[in-house]
Order: structure tokens, then C-alpha cells, then sequence
DNA sequence: AGCACGCCGACT
DNA sequence: GTCGGCGTGCTC
């Protein structure tokens, strides 16, 4: 007697192998059970999806290997994970087995039983109802009006929720207090925290063990993101699965962890592009964490349910438009805890301002009168290195990548031309490398540079204390090292730095109480770029910003947001004024009504990379070509492939074609059809010189 | 994606 | 004469 279970392995969807293999078994496998099967010459983990007792049609026992073996002690993966990673595999056009795959531990893979019963032993058993819960249901002691409100309405909703809370207007408690109710109604309930960025996970780590640990014990709390070693990773994520860990506070990838228990998901900073993910299957966890929700409440008896929070003080415009119909539940709380003032704008017009002139003169007072009370300042640029070119004044050399279709940047500290695309990096030559001219000058400017200039023009400005000001930097590359954020952090709340300049990762989330000013210093590139999210996220980066001043309600008051601008009288900084979400939120989503732009249309991208850029757009335009006779096209708009922005990378050619619809139906009928056709386009002659593609379904950037 | 098999250049 | 380059092709 035989079974014949189908399971996914990790072969993407463009291999041609399909959605699963079949394998014989003595034994009766439950759906999501965890095997080690052979494929090909070796042994790859697999999860079962099926185990008929009849083979399929056309496989026969000498066609099938066995299963190699299970993966024992691991309750099998349930049917709602099943579900979700079957969703995102079909709406992100993506195989099977590869979702599947890529959201178990890597560690897994290479276990034996024996090492994975050790790593079992070290906790509790799953399923023995003994689990802890944890503490009283919280009371609203301690907590704003708002607040309060906004949990009282959390308990009773039933759709999922768009928290819109300013910043400072303490979203992290009504996260905390819904966690707590969550976890005390139920001994094996899970909740589920994301956070846009690995930097973000220490803090809020903190809060929830501070928080939970005394009431659920200790491994109540982990964490699940890439920046974890891949032991740290395994333990987390079999925590998660067995149900010991009560909370998971993650990155995007935590929204595919196996939370058999799972009663409410937050998605903290859900506007933040790095929910959708860049590379592999292109999903957005925050999307995906709202079909989750869906199908967890599904799964539960009447009455009860699992829910999913939106927070955000500038709401991505599909989840506000999606509040505007009614689908999600929009909880405002517009004020800041202690009653503090949001930092009032002040704009630079920079037409008025000394010839060439980094840092307008105006705004140098303005921070050597904060950094004389003792007040600190942040400073932000959208650009690491000291200038993001370096040029020839004579000949016109320009320090352009050899690889890609891009500069190198100026790096200034340690003297060297760096591609951020591909990471080449070259000794700053001495002379020009065309012509010999010893005057080579950097062009523009970047962190490194503003830094340089801010300590210069401070030079004379003491603090309260008669110490000079002190100037920091912090970006990508202060803190490449292990343990230099934390350490950068610290030096910034102890007050020993007066100015930190920075890129848009001193913009998120940080709690500095001391900082009443924060500039920014060239917005200008976000209000008129040729993406048509720019206004948004310009807005979001310039109300976070803002968001770092004045946490501290006695010093409120007076704070300041500075925006240099050279157009002041944009609208969007008319909005911005009047910390104004709902009002620019309006006026972008009629602009993008009446261009047919998401959220009211949908979009998807066919990228290619290939040797030549004539090779990806012949294969693209050959794929549009093989669409036409496809059921469904005549719903869709297939646009002519274009190169990418940067079309060159790593000596990669790369181009797009855009496929717009007016539904999400429509867009995903079509991209049905289109799937198979694209796999056989690759045998084509225009594939010549074709090195890879993918889909890319609700694209951020087109 | 891996990992094989397969056919052409510089090394022991 | 072999080691190895990475171009096609398959994985139940």
C-alpha cells in the first residue's frame, strides 16, 4: 500500500517544474507535514500539499522516488498558512514551493532529526493548554481620551483597522494594550508585529518584553528578521510554530511565519515601501497581512476573530482610500500624548538665499540658538557619501560606473569612488583618468559634505555647558558595523551630540527627547521626479521628520521643521503646513482617479534583465505580442517595454513592460493566462541574449 | 534555483 | 593528455 504525496519544493515558478511533485510514501502524510525529499541529485526540504492514495494521471511507480524522510516532532503546517502562501503565490506570480520554502527557516533544510528533536526538547510542548495567560485585561488607567477611544473601537471591529495617529500620539501603547487583551482572552492566542525596518525591532523589542515577560515568562516575546543569525532565526520561527512564543515582532518576512494561534496582526508605519518586497516573490506583507486576518477569522467560530492594524500618521493612499469606502475602519488620533504641538514649517526659499549656499544662512542661526539652550538638531539628506559625483572640469570626465548606468559616489573619509548599485569601488584617482587634469571636483552633495560644512559653520557656537558643538553622522555606512547604531544612538540620547545629519533612517521611528529642530535640506527632488508616488512619500519622510521634534510636550512648542525649498509655494507644503494629511491625501487621490492610477486602477510590471538592453525589450515586446490572442487581454493595457531608470547594473541590461487594468480582478485573470505563455516565450529566438524575468504585481515603482 | 552533462582553452 | 570555463536542460 501506497501513498502518493504532492509537495512543493523550492523551484521557482519560471523553472517549469509545476506547482508540485509527487513522491511515494508507506505512510499517510497530513497536509503540511515537513519532508526531506530527493530532487534531481540531492535532498531539498519540502512541505506536503496533497497525499492521494492514487498516483495522478500519468506518473508511475517507476516515474516517483520515495520520500526520504519527515520531519518529526513538527505538528504539520495548518490549512490557513497553507492558504495564505497559496494566495500570495498565485496574486504575486510566483511558484508554490518557492513562497512555501522562503518562508521556513533556512536552517531547517540541513536538520537531522536527531538535532531537531535537541532543539524541540528546549521548550514546551505544543498543545498542552498550559500556556500562560497573560495577566488581567488591561483597564484604559493612564491612557488618552484618544487612546482610549481608539481601543474601545478596536474591540468591536470587524474590519481591518487604519489606525492614523500623529507621531507622538502614543500608536505603540494602543499596540501594546490591544496585544494584552489579545493574549489575556486567550491562553494560546499570537500576536503579530511588524515594523518597516530591522533598526526599528531593538526598541519596540524592548517595550514588549518590559511589557510581557513579567506576565507570559520569559521566550513570551521574539523576533523574526534577516538580520538574525540563522540559529537565532530557527529558534524564533519553531517558537512561533509551536506556540511558546506569544508575541513576534518582525520585518516583512514575519508575515509568512507559521502562528498556528495568530488573533491579531499590527503592521506598524504600514505606508513604508519596504513592506513590498524588491526581490524573489515581490509581495507586501502589509497586503498580505490583511488577507491573513481574512482567512484566520474564517477559520474561527462566530463571533470571534482575528484583526489586523494599519497604523500610520500618513497612511499609504490605498489603505486611506480603502477607509474613504468603507472596507477598513479609520480611527484618528490626531493629538499628541501630553498635549504637545506638533513642530511648526518653516520654509527656505531658496531663491533668496546666498549664491551656492548648502545650509541657508537663516537656518545655521536657527540651530546655533537651539544648540545654545541646550536643544539638538537633526539634519536630513537623501544622500550617503561626501558628493554623489565627482568631475572633470576640463575635459568632462564624470566618475561614471564601469558596470552600471550610474555615477560612483565621492567617498571622502576613505577616499574612494563607490557604486551604490553595484558596490565597485575604486581609489579616488589622483588626476583625471581621461585627461590628466589634477582639477577633478566633487559635484553635489551628501551626508559626509553636509557633515564637513555643519562643522565648520558651528565652529564658534558653544553649548550651554562652554563645549563646542558637536556635529554626528549616521547613515548606511556609520553604521555598517555591528553594534555602531545602538552606539550611535546612545551618544545621541545621553545629549553628547548637538547636530546628527542623516539619511531618511534617522527620520524612522526614533524616540529623541531632546530634538526641537529638524531641517531638511533638499526635498526639492521628491516634488516634481517622474514616479507619481514622490509627493507621497516626500510628504511621509517630511511629516516623520517632523515627527522626531519636540516629543517632549514642554519643549513642543517651540519646535521647528525647516524645509529648503527653491518652490515654496507648492501645494504640498501647503498640506504639510497645516500637518494636513487628509487634506493632500484628497487632492492626490483625484489626481490619481482621473489618471486611472492605483488605488482606482491596478498595475503590474514584466521586468526583464538581459545581456543587451535591445535583448530585454525584444523579449518583452515578443511576450506582449504572444498575449494578444490570451482570454482576458482585452481588459488590459499592455504598454511598449521601456529601460529602467537606471537601465544598467552590474552589466545587466534591464527593462520593463507595463500591464494597467481597471480591476484587481482583471489584472489577475490576464497574469493567469499570461503565465504559462511567458515560460514558452523563453524558447523563442527574441529570448536570445533573455538572462532572467519576473512579474512584479502592484509595483511601487514603475 | 541547484546541479548535472557537455564540449573547448591553459596547465601538470 | 587533464582541470575547468559556464552554456543548455532537467528535477516527481
Amino acid at each position: 500500500m501506497h501513498f502518493w504525496p504532492s509537495v512543493v519544493v523550492a523551484t521557482p515558478a519560471h523553472s517549469g517544474v509545476g506547482a508540485s511533485l509527487t513522491y511515494r510514501s508507506e505512510l499517510l502524510l497530513a497536509p503540511g507535514t515537513l519532508v526531506r525529499v530527493p530532487l534531481g541529485a540531492r535532498e531539498v526540504l519540502g512541505v506536503v500539499w496533497d497525499c492521494p492514495h492514487e498516483p495522478p494521471e500519468g506518473l508511475t511507480e517507476a516515474r516517483t522516488k520515495a520520500v526520504a524522510g519527515v520531519l518529526e516532532g513538527l505538528e504539520p503546517l495548518n490549512a490557513r498558512w497553507r492558504q495564505l502562501v497559496k494566495f500570495a503565490a498565485q496574486y504575486y506570480q510566483r511558484g508554490l514551493g518557492e513562497v512555501a520554502l522562503a518562508a521556513l527557516p533556512p536552517q531547517l533544510r540541513d536538520l537531522s532529526n536527531v538535532q531537531l528533536a535537541r532543539r524541540l526538547k528546549r521548550r514546551p510542548a505544543t498543545g498542552t493548554g498550559d500556556a500562560a495567560v497573560c495577566g488581567a485585561s488591561p483597564d484604559g488607567h493612564d491612557l488618552s481620551v484618544e487612546q482610549r477611544l481608539a481601543l474601545d473601537a478596536l474591540a468591536d471591529a470587524q474590519a481591518p483597522v487604519l489606525l492614523f495617529g500623529a507621531t507622538g500620539s502614543g500608536k505603540t501603547e494602543v499596540y501594546l494594550r490591544a496585544t494584552q487583551r489579545v493574549l489575556a482572552a486567550q491562553g494560546d492566542a499570537q500576536v503579530l508585529v511588524m515594523v518597516p525596518e530591522i533598526n526599528l525591532t531593538p526598541q519596540l523589542e524592548a517595550r514588549f518584553r518590559e511589557r510581557f515577560e513579567p506576565l507570559c515568562g520569559a521566550g513570551a516575546v521574539v523576533c523574526l528578521h534577516s538580520g538574525m543569525t540563522p540559529a537565532q532565526r530557527l529558534s524564533s520561527w519553531l517558537s512561533a510554530h509551536t506556540g511558546q512564543a506569544r508575541i513576534v515582532l518582525g520585518t516583512r518576512m514575519a508575515v509568512l511565519a507559521s502562528l498556528p494561534g495568530l488573533r491579531l496582526i499590527v503592521v506598524d508605519e504600514e505606508h513604508d515601501p519596504s513592506y513590498k518586497s524588491q526581490e524573489g516573490a515581490r509581495y507586501s506583507a502589509r497586503d498580505l497581512a490583511v488577507y491573513r486576518a481574512k482567512v484566520e477569522t474564517q477559520a474561527l467560530p462566530e463571533g470571534e476573530r482575528c484583526l489586523v492594524v494599519l497604523g500610520s500618521a500618513t497612511p499609504s493612499l490605498e489603505s486611506w482610500h480603502a477607509a474613504d469606502q468603507g472596507r477598513y475602519l479609520r480611527l484618528a488620533m490626531p493629538a499628541r500624548i501630553g498635549g504637545g504641538a506638533l513642530p511648526r514649517l518653516r520654509l527656505v526659499d531658496m531663491n533668496h538665499q546666498p549664491k551656492g549656499a548648502v545650509l541657508a544662512p537663516p537656518l545655521i542661526d536657527a540651530m546655533a540658538e537651539r544648540i545654545g539652550r541646550g536643544e539638538q538638531c537633526l539634519v536630513l539628506l537623501n544622500r550617503r557619501g561626501y558628493a554623489p559625483v565627482l568631475a572633470c572640469h576640463d575635459c568632462g570626465w564624470k566618475s561614471q560606473c564601469a558596470h552600471c548606468s550610474a555615477f560612483r559616489v565621492f567617498h571622502k573619509l576613505d577616499r574612494t569612488l563607490r557604486c551604490h548599485h553595484c558596490g565597485f569601488t575604486e581609489r579616488v584617482p589622483r588626476a583625471c583618468p581621461d585627461c590628466g587634469n589634477l582639477d577633478i571636483a566633487p559635484v553635489g552633495r551628501g551626508t559626509e559634505q553636509v557633515e564637513e560644512q555643519l562643522v565648520s559653520l558651528l565652529a564658534e557656537v558653544k553649548r550651554p555647558d562652554g563645549a563646542a558643538a558637536r556635529v554626528a553622522r549616521m547613515d548606511a555606512d556609520s553604521t555598517r558595523l555591528k553594534g555602531s547604531l545602538e552606539l550611535q544612538l546612545a551618544t545621541m540620547h545621553s545629549g553628547e551630540v548637538d547636530v546628527l545629519v542623516g539619511t531618511q533612517m534617522i527620520a524612522k521611528g526614533h524616540d529623541f527627547r531632546r530634538i526641537t529642530l529638524v531641517a531638511s535640506i533638499n526635498a526639492d527632488s521628491g516634488l516634481f521626479a517622474s514616479d507619481y508616488r514622490a509627493p507621497e512619500r516626500l510628504f511621509a519622510l517630511l511629516m516623520q521628520a517632523a515627527g522626531r521634534a519636540g516629543r517632549d510636550a514642554a519643549q513642543s512648542a517651540a519646535s521647528e521643521m525647516w524645509v529648503q525649498t527653491w518652490y515654496p509655494q507648492h501645494p504640498l507644503f501647503a498640506s504639510l503646513k497645516q500637518h494636513d494629511f487628509p487634506a493632500f491625501a484628497m487632492t492626490q487621490l483625484a489626481e490619481r482617479l482621473s489618471a486611472g492610477m492605483p488605488p482606482h486602477g491596478h498595475q503590474a510590471l514584466l521586468r526583464a534583465d538581459a545581456r543587451t538592453q535591445q535583448a530585454a525589450q525584444a523579449w518583452l515586446n515578443a511576450a506582449a505580442q504572444a498575449a494578444l490572442g490570451l482570454p482576458h487581454v482585452e481588459d488590459v493595457t499592455l504598454y511598449p517595454a521601456v529601460p529602467l531608470t537606471i537601465q544598467r547594473v552590474a552589466n545587466v541590461e534591464r527593462a520593463q513592460l507595463l500591464v494597467e487594468a481597471a480591476s484587481r480582478g482583471a489584472l489577475q485573470r490576464f497574469l493567469a493566462a499570461w503565465q504559462p505563455v511567458l515560460l514558452e516565450t523563453r524558447s523563442l529566438p527574441e529570448a536570445r541574449g533573455l538572462i532572467r524575468f519576473a512579474v512584479d504585481v502592484d509595483p511601487l515603482v514603475i
